[in-house]
RNA sequence: GGUGGCGUGGCCGAGAGGCGAGGCAGCGGCCUGCAAAGCCGUAUACACGGGUUCGAAUCCCGUCGCCACCUCCA
């Protein structure tokens, strides 16, 4: 057993070996929160989420960080341009929709969330060293900026195999302040403009940071100088990863030892983005759409491969997953218990099918460990079929871990399930009556009372099932 | 100009030299009072043209088309 995974740096699948043993120390690019979070978003968490529950079901104790980039050029903006609010409103209240989408996905709290602005001081110490060591300097304008010198890191574009002499030059700051167009900036001196709660003291002036300077910072201090995965969107690559290596290691830092980018989503082939005024938000999306069908679709491609957003991409989801939960139900109700005792004693890894977790050992493949969890379901169906409980249990304990493995359970709402509540007992009694009153007329030929209630407790969106013994009921979600 | 990726059946989407993943939709059947659910069956699929090979969707060469990144991006 060993995992494998595609690193970026390397450009090929690796074997991954956590460089202590047992343990996995993860970065995560998370958000700069200026504005609401889109589908995007939620992939990218999602991805190294579903990296994050594979190796905690291998028996890995993750230290799992996703930092929130709360202090930004844009945030400055959109709180700018909204005057109503600042800019440290801002960010906090777009965290939260960050959060709550996260949460409705199912997707695990990090081990830790730090901000960058609590980790200023970790920016200047690292800021310090790079001066120290002749890979930045203070620009001599009077701007109080300060420049990472990409000439003087003879690897400078090792992650994107891109010669600096092929780039085009850095925006971020008046290029005459720079010795060369491509340097970037780790500390931007303040401007008049800007409000006074947005800028700290530092060596160099008051200012801000520079973007990328955050993670490297917030990486060291959770994590280590050397750590095992940093993970973030495909277009984060360049210039963001692509910076953040440079500066670490210049520091002196070993580093990530893997990079693992996710894949972006496209909305009707086009590329999402807010000039082409195609986002999908997460807001709308988890309103309209039951939040696990959303968490099914998204992993329904492979990680590293662009997923497309089409207008009936939820529905194909929701009928597969339907297909899965309606499985769990019915072999529920036949076997009449939810999970047998050795089963939910053994490791988690070891509950699923051999192929299931070969799929994912092998860099997380997601699309495959799905067809090993619909052939299961497939079995397990035919077994009940056939009133082989024994087999059916098998496979539903089975079923049962690989939608634990994939997060399904957690996320959102379970239409269909029979979780308890108050009001779903009350539900239940309801529905058990009619029931009831449905056998008697099928049972004196009444067929036209029969479908009568049937058409009732659909118009409620109650769906009824006939098996050969009983009537089971669902909430048609 | 530089870097990287993609093109698979009606649709989504895996696979990467040799028995046609899986899902959705469709068609036929079983079951059912009728449904629903479920099960079974059902497809001259690999952008195009060459080549290598006993054998190519998979490797090589070329062509066409699409996409991403090259300092706002998840």
């Amino acid at each position: 057993m060993s995992i494998r995974l595609y690193d970026s740096l390397q450009q090929a699948v690796v074997d991954f070996t956590p460089r202590e043993p047992g343990r996995v120390g993860m970065y995560v690019c998370g958000p700069t929160v200026q504005s609401a979070p889109h589908l995007g978003h939620l992939r990218s968490a999602l991805v190294y989420d579903l990296w994050r529950r594979w190796f905690v079901a291998r028996g890995l104790t993750v230290t799992f960080i996703r930092n929130v980039t709360d202090i930004d050029d844009k945030i400055l903006a959109n709180a700018n341009a909204n005057d109503a609010e600042s800019w440290w409103a801002l960010a906090y209240r777009v965290e939260l929709e960050f959060t709550a989408a996260y949460r409705a996905l199912g997707i695990l709290a990090p081990t830790y969330e730090p901000r960058a602005t609590a980790s200023i001081d970790r920016m200047h110490a690292l800021i310090e060293a790079l001066i120290a060591r002749g890979h930045a300097y203070p620009a001599h304008d009077g701007s109080g900026d300060v420049y990472f010198d990409v000439r003087s890191w003879p690897t400078y574009g090792a992650l994107t195999r891109q010669s600096p002499d092929d780039m085009e030059d850095a925006a971020d700051a008046p290029a005459r302040a720079k010795r060369d167009p491509r340097d970037f900036a780790l500390w931007k001196g303040a401007k008049p403009d800007e409000p006074d709660s947005a800028h700290w003291e530092s060596p160099w002036g008051r200012g801000r940071p520079g973007w990328h300077i955050e993670c490297s910072a917030m990486a060291a201090r959770y994590l280590g100088e050397e750590f095992d995965i940093h993970g973030g969107g495909l277009d984060l690559r360049f210039p963001h990863h692509e910076n953040e290596l440079a500066q670490s290691s210049a520091a002196g830092h070993a580093f990530a030892q893997h990079w693992v980018h996710n894949g972006l989503v496209s909305v009707g082939g086009q590329k999402m983005s807010k000039s082409l005024g195609n986002s999908v938000f997460a807001a709308e999306l988890l309103a309209e759409h039951d939040p696990a069908d959303v968490r099914y679709w998204l992993g329904s491609a492979h990680y590293r491969s662009t997923i497309d957003y089409t207008p009936t991409s939820l529905d194909e989801a929701k009928a597969a997953r339907e297909r899965i939960t309606s499985f769990l139900s019915r072999a529920d109700a036949a076997l009449g218990d939810t999970v047998t005792d050795a089963a939910a004693a053994a490791p988690l890894a070891d509950r699923v099918p051999g192929r299931f977790a070969a799929a994912l050992d092998d860099d997380l493949g997601v699309p495959q460990a799905l067809a090993v969890l619909h052939d299961t379901v497939r079995a397990g169906n035919t077994a009940l079929d056939a009133g082989e409980l024994d087999t059916a249990r098998g496979h539903r304990d089975a079923t049962r871990a690989m939608v634990t493995v994939l997060g399904f359970e957690e996320a959102g709402e379970h239409p269909g399930s029979r979780a308890g509540g108050a009001a779903e007992r009350a539900l239940d009694t309801l529905v058990t009556a009619r029931i009831a009153e449905r056998r008697a007329a099928r049972e004196r030929r009444d067929f036209a009372e029969s479908d009568r209630i049937r058409d009732e407790l659909s118009a409620a969106g109650i769906q009824l099932d006939d098996t050969a013994t009983s009537t089971e009921w669902r909430l048609d979600g």
